[in-house]
DNA sequence: GTCTAGATGAGAAAGCTTCTCATTTTCAAT
DNA sequence: ATTGAAAATGAGAAGCTTTCTCATCTAGAC
């Protein structure tokens, strides 16, 4: 198990709740997690598991560049594994649906403009909020 | 007070509390406050209102289209005047300061994307982290 | 001035996230 | 394999922001 020795290469001892998951992620059929989904997912499937947990491994991990925390409209933060390029969102106001891509020009002008006002660039996030193909044919 | 006659057009009472907040808005020093700022200052300065009341004048503004609400990596809201014009943010990590800016090539580059993954856009938000000339200087 | 719909303030409560602490587990050294 | 110390865990308490409830109060039409 690879994932066993990824955790200890970064200083966290290989333990049941890190790897479940990181396992979740890696293989999980979407790419965007809430704590509250992984705590679920978990927790459904008979692993036990408490939500102080699942709030601290995600912590852990983002902290150890593992995942990326993002923040939408409503508050909660959404996590999704770090595969190194950057990305932005799309993301359907009605039914939750996220969808990714980048664009360089708008990277790239995003780094003149904080140039421009004198920042250095940490970190940037850019969403565009609208209505999915699916949910404009079956409204409700 | 034209402020007066701008609640009554929206069909809201102009009561103190609205009055206040959106003079606040008008006249302050800064364009964004949170709910926490805004019943800080008005407390701070002798008016006594309750921090539901901010919260609820807040909504209700923001479904007038008097402000705007946005949301930053920290999590709280943030409010500001609706001037009509949009624009995004850069928002200093180290001292809270947040200044706008607008770039219209990034602003159609949005509308392609979403256009070509089949969402009808209702919103978007960018902001970007840094760190200010200021913070970059007085470093600590 | 009176009346009524609407607005307010206080406190309770909800939702997400973090903290505390007693217990358990990992893993390096034996 | 056993041990021991440091690290991790789960449960519940608690923190923060935001919303809800409800009794009281007020704006504005008459």
């Amino acid at each position: 198990m690879s994932n066993d020795s990824d955790l200890k290469r970064l200083g966290l001892k290989a333990t049941g709740p890190r790897l479940k998951i990181l396992e979740m992620f890696e293989q999980g059929a979407t790419r965007h997690y809430t704590a509250e989904d992984i705590y679920k997912t978990l927790t459904d499937d008979g692993f036990d598991i408490g939500i102080a947990t699942v709030y601290r491994v995600l912590t852990q991990f983002e902290s150890a560049g593992l995942i990326t925390k993002h923040r939408f409209e409503d508050g909660r933060a959404i996590y999704e594994l770090n595969d190194g390029d950057h990305h932005d969102h799309v993301v359907c106001v009605q039914c939750g649906r996220v969808e990714e891509f980048v664009d360089q020009e708008i990277e790239k002008r995003q780094h003149e403009i904080a140039t421009r006002l004198g920042y250095v660039i940490t970190d940037h996030s850019l969403s565009i909020y609208g209505v999915c193909q699916h949910c404009q044919t079956h409204k409700n």
